[in-house]
DNA sequence: TATCCGACATAAA
DNA sequence: TTTATGTCGGATA
């Protein structure tokens, strides 16, 4: 269960009557938890409560008790040992009317009256494993209002069908948002009097609900009727208390739909609820979900943290303002300075989403203008930030609506907060007619025209081939002169998984080449940025995978940014992007900011700890903007080559398990000359068995004259001509074979695909020929020990870790970007005897260990000093080929790697192996 | 709930 | 034709 139905359960539950007995399960059922769960509570058989309560396991303690006893309860509650020994989270005391609850590791408490539990369903939310990070529990109000504006929004298109289609769903988004403007706007004072909007329309509109729209109409319309035009339009007496708003937000149509009974009584409660608490940062990502059906499953679950967001807009340009407004002190000539500077930023976020980046940008620069305001003793002051400066792209309709309403909600809670209710009622009204969020690909439009740099001498570029002309550019900026930034989380989206159009996107944007099929479509934004950024300066920072920043990405992106004279002022680390839900499992990112500053301070943070340096590459380390191109071939002649392992791409079924094998075996022992063991990452570290058919074209018939082999090929084929791949297909025809194969009747090394963070060492191992090294695992043939000492050196595992791509949080070592671009001198032939004689040794420690497996012998905790010492010494003989001695740090092999991996590319000869063609510039 | 890596679509050469 | 890379994950412990 997601959190808003999980509101929705509860507010349910204390809108029945109170029922003692059955209370506790129906609460706990209100969570998530399964009627099994429930039943055995039930039963007794996992109910361990010594209090005549339910007490469930690692969650709660729930005891009903007798009228006025609540608090009573509470407390034998907690000092029951039966709560302490089933690590209870939560007590919870309740006779019907009041109701008292306490988290117990912090001692929070709630109480309050029965009815009104419902208010506090964030504090129980980790019963339903949602992990109640503060904001979640501060967001209550967020999660209860999309819930009800969704049951609305269902409860509408059910009524109006015709207002789901496509060509009415624009009316449908913008008709929520003016409802959500209206609920905000009578709680707030904005329309005078409280609750005068649901007010109006419970007393003028029929129990019956036949005319709520019309009302609605009515209202929407006095709305947007100036005071002095209001009687010629024939605005009825009752509408007349309406202010006129208009703000594009009630221009246009005001039609609306029909309203049921239900929807009818829906809405008339969700005006009762508290609007006042929205977080306009929050509330706008959750409710963005509402008007998407594939996304309505997690709504309440998609929203981008606040502290992540403040990631991207505190180094980017917030910490300059506030380090600027330190240094001002009380200096009125500098505060007013700083004032008037950030009355020109202007912050353009070009996948804008509902705005949440804009707000929190706008909230914390009105924070400090408001600080600049009380140094300077003018704390009354009208603000000097013009909502328009945070501009937006958004391809949805609705959350674009969404923004705009955020961003004006975000501007009239600051006024009050900085300013006062009064004064923030009197000049709110009516709202600024511009649209400056706009609808559309971002990808597709002209970013100048949408946010053109004023003052700068720049020429709008509006004859731009890909430019859609827009009336947004002709809004004037307030800004003259001004900065801008730019900002985001753009949708990430991997090559392999994007849409025609998405791809379409981005071929415009690489100007003819063709390296942008690898890249992820978040690249675009990058592009694009970097293109706007070219003409006026303007620094940007983007939330992204960490993808752009590792493996073959790497060079498509930064090599053009590059180009441009731009660079990488600070970055985030791979960190993982969580949402509040528990069984999300995260997205891995890293957030790069980029400007044309070449000198001064970067910073690199990693784990919420900053790191000054001097300049950032593209793998978000220290250093200089150096990457590697993905090479065919190893850029050390001294290397063999390496190469993928065979691709079955069969649905499984060319390949054995140890039963599977046993089995066919026994019924058919012929069958032996088909099989072979198969080895991939997980063989070679865990020594685990698979097998494979391995059958050559002469024994094609020989196989299929055994029944289950001849299923098996029949399988593979079908298999492959239902796939979505033409090249897969294709393997159609011999579908007793894998679909890409290397192997060789010869002994070989295997390398291993995956490595997770920690590891120490690559394991390479050495196979016969009666092994096929699967795609999972890397090979060379012939078997080379001069290649296994090197592999296994701790000097190749940094290099891998810093330029081959991720999985995850791991490695993905690569045969082209990892070990083909791996950087070595010439060897001597003593040279290659001496590693030769290294690799020998780890194996020989391996053996002394025998039959211990890989992976449980590198794990740090078990590694064998033999082993140990066989690369620490195989680590001393490579490290002194290069510098005669061992690297002091990491940072000092990869500056030596580097420098080498430049010279050998620089070289005659080197560019030929490259496997990509140059960028044209 | 943290860890771990399998299988294959789809790219380039 | 051949052979790579990466996966806003899921299985699994």
């Amino acid at each position: 269960m997601n959190a808003v139905e999980i509101e929705e359960a509860i507010s349910a539950l204390a809108e029945r009557p109170f029922d003692g007995g059955e209370f506790p399960f129906a609460f706990l059922q209100a969570f998530g938890n399964k009627e099994t769960t429930i039943k055995k509570l039930r039963a007794g058989a996992s109910n361990s409560s010594d209090l005549g309560g339910v007490l469930q396991r690692n969650h709660i303690h729930i005891a009903v008790c007798a009228p006025g006893a609540v608090t009573k309860t509470l407390a034998a509650l907690k000092a029951s040992p039966a709560t302490a020994k089933a690590k209870a989270r939560f007590t919870l005391a309740t006779d019907g009317a009041d109701f008292e609850a306490e988290e117990l590791d912090t001692g929070e408490t709630v109480a309050c009256a029965y009815a009104d539990f419902p208010d506090h369903f964030g504090f129980f939310l980790p019963l339903a494993g949602i992990t109640t990070v503060k904001q979640v529990r501060e967001s209550s109000f967020d999660i209860r209002a999309t819930s009800r504006m969704n049951r609305l929004y269902v409860e509408l298109l059910k009524d109006n069908p015709d207002w789901g289609t496509a060509a009415r769903r624009h009316d449908m988004n913008h008709f929520m948002v003016r409802l959500i403007f209206c609920f905000f706007a009578e709680r707030t004072d904005i329309f005078h009097g409280i609750g005068l909007f649901t007010d109006t329309i419970a007393r003028m509109s029929a129990k019956d609900s036949s005319d709520t729209h019309k009302v609605i109409g009515e209202l929407f319309l006095s709305m947007n009727t100036k005071r002095e035009d209001r009687a010629s339009v024939g605005i009825p007496r009752w509408a007349d208390a309406f202010p006129y708003v208009n703000g594009e937000l009630f221009s246009g149509s005001v039609d609306t739909p029909r309203f049921s009974k239900i929807a009818r009584a829906y809405l008339l409660h969700i005006g009762s609820l508290d609007w006042t608490k929205i977080n306009p940062d929050i509330f706008g990502s959750m409710i963005q979900a509402v008007a998407e059906d594939e996304e309505r499953g997690a709504l309440g679950m998609h929203y981008t943290s606040v502290p992540n967001i403040l990631k991207v807009l505190n180094p980017l340009f917030l910490d300059d303002l506030r380090a600027r407004l330190a240094e001002a002190d009380d200096n009125p000539r500098k505060l007013l300075n700083l004032r008037n500077r950030m009355a020109k930023i202007r912050v353009f976020d070009p996948a804008c989403g509902s705005g949440n980046f804009l707000v929190i940008a706008y909230k914390a620069m009105r924070e400090i203008e408001a600080e600049i305001n009380r140094r300077r003793g003018e704390a009354d002051r009208r603000t000097d930030i013009p909502l328009t400066n945070f501009r937006g792209i958004e391809l949805r309709d609705f959350p674009a609506e969404v923004a705009r309403l955020a961003l004006i909600i975000a501007e009239f809670q600051c006024d009050v907060l900085y300013r006062g209710q009064k004064e923030a009622l009197q000049d709110f009204l009516p709202l600024d007619a511009q649209n400056w969020i706009t609808c559309g690909n971002a990808l597709r439009l002209d970013w100048l025209s949408i946010c053109p740099p004023t003052g700068t001498g720049v020429k709008l570029q509006a004859d731009d081939l890909f430019s859609t002309p827009l009336d947004q550019a002709q809004i004037d900026f307030e800004n003259q002169g001004g900065e801008t930034y730019i900002c985001g989380n753009p949708q990430f989206k991997g090559a392999r998984k994007q849409s025609r159009d998405q791809k379409n996107d981005l071929s415009l944007l690489f100007h003819g080449n063709i390296d942008y099929k690898d890249c992820d479509y978040v690249v675009g934004w990058f592009i694009k940025a970097s293109e706007y950024s070219t003409t006026c300066g303007a620094p940007f920072a983007f939330v992204a995978t960490n993808s752009i920043a590792q493996g073959e990405q790497v060079a498509h992106l930064w090599s053009r940014l590059y180009a441009k004279n731009l660079h990488i002022f600070f970055a985030h680390r791979t960190f993982l992007w969580r949402n509040n839900a528990s069984n999300n499992a995260g997205v891995h990112c890293v957030i790069v900011g980029v400007s044309n500053r070449a000198s001064g301070a970067k910073f690199i943070y990693e784990a919420d700890t900053a790191r000054e340096v001097n300049c950032i590459g593209p793998y978000l380390i220290p250093g200089d903007e150096i990457f590697v191109e993905a090479a065919d071939s190893p850029v050390s002649s001294d290397l063999p080559r390496m190469i993928s392992g065979n691709m079955a791409r069969d649905g499984g079924n060319l390949i054995l398990s140890r039963d599977d094998t046993e089995a066919l075996l026994s019924a058919h022992p012929q069958a032996v000359s088909l099989i072979k063991k198969l080895v991939g990452t997980k063989e070679i570290n865990q020594g685990s068995k698979r097998y494979c058919l391995w059958i050559t074209d002469k024994d094609v018939q020989r196989a299929k004259d055994i029944p289950e082999v001849a299923r098996r090929i029949e399988q593979v084929k079908k298999e492959r001509t239902a796939s979505t791949a033409k090249t897969t297909r294709g393997y159609a025809n011999i579908p007793h074979k894998f679909a890409q194969r290397c192997h060789r009747d010869e002994s070989c090394i295997g390398i291993p695909k995956t490595i997770t963070g920690n590891d120490a060492y690559l394991t390479p191992d050495v196979f016969g020929s009666d092994a096929v090294i699967s795609d999972l695992a890397f090979v060379i043939y012939p078997m080379d020990m001069v290649a296994f000492s090197i592999i296994s050196s701790s000097l190749h595992l940094i290099w891998s870790k810093t330029v081959a791509g991720g999985m995850r949080d791991g490695l993905r070592y690569s045969s082209q970007l990892a070990y083909h671009t791996f950087p070595i001198h010439r060897l001597t032939e003593k040279n290659k005897a001496d590693l030769s004689r290294c690799a020998e040794n780890i194996l020989l420690a391996r053996e002394a260990n025998f039959p211990a497996t890989i992976a449980y012998l590198y794990d740090p905790e078990n590694l064998p000093d033999d082993l140990r010492a066989a690369h620490e010494r195989n680590d001393e003989v490579l490290e002194r080929i290069y510098i005669g001695r061992r690297f002091r740090n990491d940072t000092e092999r990869l500056e030596k790697l580097f420098e080498l991996y430049t010279k050998m590319i620089a070289s005659p000869g080197a560019a030929a192996k490259k496997k990509k063609t140059e960028v044209s510039a």
